[in-house]
DNA sequence: GTCTATAGAGGGATAGAC
DNA sequence: GTCTATCCCTCTATAGAC
């Protein structure tokens, strides 16, 4: 027998796992608790409904979301900025193809967020905050003059494009050089500049 | 009563639509044969299972899209060049608007496609062949001289990056300035030869 | 906190009449 | 071709014992 904590972290744990694996639909609680080690309604003595928890893990990879993906400028120079947007870029692709599992349920959740609005609330505003964060960058990249302030917002705009459907193309095991088509995003929105 | 096909198109298309809608899951066939007008068991004189059904949906919308989205550079000159691929960009993107179901259900075969093998190989294909076209595209681009031929690869790929993410975004209800971005995508690949 | 047992609903699928 | 009736299964959720 374990504690509360324990037993609670390990169902969100295997919620997590079997949700991306197969699906909320294609998953029962009977395989998450078989997977946990306990019966089905233990599960209930810790969440209200399937959709609760569903919503309890939502809400756990939203954090998550925000806490990594905040970027920082303060530490930005001219001659390093190119290599801090490959940098982040390089990560994430290394992340996504570490996990594939992040990118199945949270694909899982856009669809279910198509669907019902609490969720969609919530994925707004992490993909605002992902806009907010590159164009933070971008502009502080016109202001130490390595980007053309130019359509600085579409610049931006782009590499959120190109850098989070790598993700989805990961996820159907396709495999293309992924870390080059972000060079070659980044490159293009520096070139104005810098000329090369 | 109806004939064979007009019953049998029927159930097509309703199925499309709720699938769209709700998901493969949360749609019933008694939703279904509710929505023609028929009884559930009706249907299973047209479709072996519900599986079969998903099955031919699929199909049907591989078909649509290679039909559709086939590039040809035959016409493409100098002065038209840049002007055919935002159109084509631009149609993209206004079709995405017109019938979000579309890219609702076709990211439900996605998650599906990872989770079985039959789909996921039709899936790369057309990935694949999205690939290719841009690709056939570009590269005549620089026979004609309006690209520049360095990385050419990573330029199309980053192109089918951009406009294939757009339809995700329209998805999420994000509205954003789509049609700017892609202006921005395109001409970033231009950008090495045009010098603008 | 976790269990066994079970209610209650709804799903996919089939039998067989018309 | 389409129907009604029905089977069987699995799911979510709850009751109540320990």
């Amino acid at each position: 027998m374990r504690n509360r904590e324990e037993t609670y972290g390990l169902i969100v744990e295997s919620a997590y796992k079997m949700f991306a694996e197969n699906g909320f639909d294609k998953t029962s609680l009977s395989m998450i608790a078989k997977e946990v080690g306990i019966s089905k309604p233990a599960i209930y003595y810790y969440f209200d409904s399937k959709e609760k928890l569903i919503d309890v893990l939502f809400e756990e990879i939203c954090k998550e979301i925000v806490n990594q993906y905040t970027l920082t400028v303060d530490d930005l120079t001219a001659t390093n900025f190119e290599h801090y947007l490959l940098t982040i870029g390089f990560e994430m692709i290394e992340e996504q193809e570490r996990d594939v599992n992040f990118n199945k349920i949270f694909n899982e959740y856009i669809l279910l967020a198509t669907r019902k609005d609490k969720y969609m609330n919530e994925l707004n505003k992490i993909q605002m905050g992902y806009f907010e964060n590159f164009s933070k960058v971008m502009n502080h990249g016109v202001k130490i003059g390595v980007v053309d302030g130019e359509r600085i917002e579409s610049k931006s705009n782009m590499l959120v494009m190109v850098i989070d459907n790598i993700g989805n193309f990961i996820l159907t095991g396709l495999e293309l050089d992924y870390k080059t088509i972000w060079e070659e995003a980044v490159k293009s929105v520096l070139r104005g500049v810098r000329n090369d």
